[in-house]
DNA sequence: TTACGTGCAAAAAATTTGCAGTTTC
DNA sequence: GAAACTGCAAATTTTTTGCACGTAA
């Protein structure tokens, strides 16, 4: 544990909405200016092998990167709004059964699973 | 509808698996050698947006591009084994279900849904 | 004809790697 | 002290863009 992956580690953590490689290099930066992008990628390779982040496209709704948030007890679905951006999370208990299901039907031991959708939310649908 | 597109949707369309650009430039090539790079990431910006093919990551077990297939009546389920590499599809109808729940309870209208899942099949499992 | 699509070349965006030096345990 | 981690610089990989020319409808 070195002081640069303490100080990207207290960005995933304290964030409030979903970032990605960039904007954790410069909040980390923040705290540890010596922080470097390479160090970023490294140690959200990392954490996402270990299983304590989760990597999201979020649809791409700008940019082919990638978004990262911690990953706490339960899984959620992201939804994403193709005009005003926002996303939302949201639990489910059928996304739960429909993952055990899986494992059942598929015979196929489930370590990581993303469901995001794209489309309009309540204030923009038409 | 020019000949490069043409080419490009042949290839999605009768590819055996998912595919990635490079991949479908080179298959496309093979068709219509005149076609270029920048063509296949207009054209599957354009099939995207158009709603006929989907846009996969398949936990990206190698690289970080994306794949691409067609898509047909019902959405089905990626899911990718990180042993092997091997991809499984399965049509669920409890993923049906949760989408429309999902529309209901939260008042969304789905265009798109995408849901991957990374693990062990069976032969890999342990 | 005329709006749309294309190749080309160059740039931008996103990620990875080799390496020598530094830090953690 | 050994193994793991880091910054730096450079290279890769993936995708996008501007522009002059060509082509489908």
């Amino acid at each position: 544990m070195t002081a640069q992956r303490r100080a990207i580690l207290k960005v995933i953590e304290t964030a409030s909405k979903h970032l990605d490689a960039s904007q954790i290099l410069r909040k980390a930066r923040a705290l540890d200016n010596s922080v470097d992008r390479s160090t970023v990628y490294r140690t959200l390779d990392l954490l996402k092998r270990q299983g304590l982040i989760d990597e999201l496209d979020l649809m791409h709704l700008k940019g082919e990167g990638h978004y990262y948030e911690r990953k706490l007890g339960r899984d959620h679905i992201h939804m994403a709004c193709l005009r005003c951006g926002k996303i939302t999370e949201f639990v489910s208990e059928t996304f739960e059964s429909l993952k055990t299901q899986l494992e059942r039907d598929c015979r196929f031991h489930i370590v990581v699973s993303r469901l995001e959708v794209g489309g309009y939310c309540a204030g923009c649908r038409h």
